[in-house]
DNA sequence: AATAATGGCAACCGCGAAAGC
DNA sequence: TGCTTTCGCGGTTGCCATTAT
């Protein structure tokens, strides 16, 4: 039954030194066999290598097209953000890194942006300040911030796709605007200025300001584009649009209105990394007063009076039935999130009330 | 100079999903 | 349809170099 297997792990595992068999990989791969069929090449080669131990090596050490340098400020700070957005999705994340693996982006991450985060004073699990956890976990029994936050995220993004046109048209302009820029334009300090300068700078005085959809968007064009292989057309500019950041960051000591230059300049806007109540358009807390009878209800409880939470696997199986690729995977989560919230409205609950 | 502690990196390993038989 | 292998992913471990004592 079945297929037979390619080799033994345990017998044909040897552990390190590589050096004698990178020639005779990376030969096999280029010339005879190509990539793909590694099984095959551990079982012709004879070099005692599992195929799953090759396959790993060509990927992260052997590949031609792998950057050996060490990472930029402009790579950390998109590690940063997209991990803020996805959480620890190695894989994707380093799909928007030209040359970079998921192994390169997470012992990074381990190494290095952790240590940075909780450096500053960021709790690298949840982009938000220390400071503010513990104000949450002082609020226990309350947690109303939490609650607030949740159910307006989401309402945003049901108003954005539902019933709000002139929101979403404005979402799709900023996706557009970015669109732009990054594929069609050259890279010019214009260019960036136009998009990456914050909604404040009265020069940009016409551009409207990027919220949460927009960037989700982009990133979503983001990892389309590098599907498309074409990862360095978008990562002449930044993929993702940073957002206003009022108050100056512990690593960078630039003014807002030189948001493009500090950038130009590998300085980083830190700031960009909380996940907070920044991200929401500033009318929020108002708009979250007004919610409507039917929205109070539907973030009441179910409609069929069962509390019934949803699981993981819903969940999973949900973006399953999308088809969700990993170019998706960003607006498909949403989209479940979305979903999961009209389904099982008990969600929006604070899980500590 | 010797040893311990620390950091960075590469490789290993287990799990779950997909695919083949 | 069920069993088995393969593959991708992410967490963990171990080695080596550097720094501190």
């Amino acid at each position: 039954m079945g297929r037979p297997p390619c080799c033994n792990d345990k017998v044909h595992n040897r552990k390190c030194n590589w050096t004698e068999d990178d020639a005779n990989t990376s030969t096999f791969v280029s010339i005879k066999h190509g990539i793909g069929n590694w099984a095959t090449m551990s079982k012709k080669s004879g070099y005692g290598r599992c195929g799953r131990s090759q396959k790993q090596r060509w990927t992260n050490r052997l590949k031609p097209d792998l950057k050996q340098d060490s990472f930029t400020p402009q790579e950390e700070e998109l590690i940063i953000k997209l991990h803020a957005t996805i959480g620890s999705r190695w894989s994707i994340i380093a799909q928007q890194l030209a040359g970079r693996t998921d192994n390169d982006v997470k012992n990074l991450w381990n190494t290095k942006l952790k240590k940075k985060l909780s450096a500053m004073g960021i709790d690298p699990v949840t982009h938000k300040p220390f400071s503010q956890i513990l104000t949450d976990y002082g609020n226990i029994g309350g947690f109303p911030k939490a609650r607030t936050r949740f159910v307006s995220l989401n309402r945003e993004l049901k108003g954005a796709f539902m019933s709000r046109p002139e929101q979403l048209q404005h979402s799709l302009q900023n996706f557009q605007n970015f669109n732009s820029l990054c594929v069609k334009l050259p890279k010019t300090e214009a260019s960036e200025e136009c998009f990456f300068s914050n909604n404040q700078d009265s020069s940009n005085i016409n551009q409207p300001p990027v919220d949460l959809l927009s960037e989700l968007q982009a990133i979503k064009f983001v990892t389309e584009a590098s599907n498309y292989n074409s990862p360095k057309a978008v990562f002449s500019h930044h993929p993702i649009p940073i957002t206003d950041c009022s108050t100056s960051s512990p690593l960078s000591s630039s003014s807002s209105s030189s948001a493009s230059h500090s950038l130009a300049e590998n300085q980083v806007n830190w700031c960009d990394y909380l996940l907070d109540d920044a991200f929401l358009p500033s009318n929020f807390k108002d708009q979250e007063d007004e919610l409507t009878v039917e929205e109070k209800l539907v973030c009441g409880g179910a409609q069929d009076g069962s509390n019934n939470v949803p699981s993981t696997k819903d969940f999973e199986t949900s973006l399953s039935t999308r088809g969700t690729s990993s170019s998706s995977f960003v607006e498909a989560m949403l989209e479940c999130e979305n979903e999961m919230f009209m389904n099982f409205p008990c969600l929006s609950e604070d899980p500590f009330y």
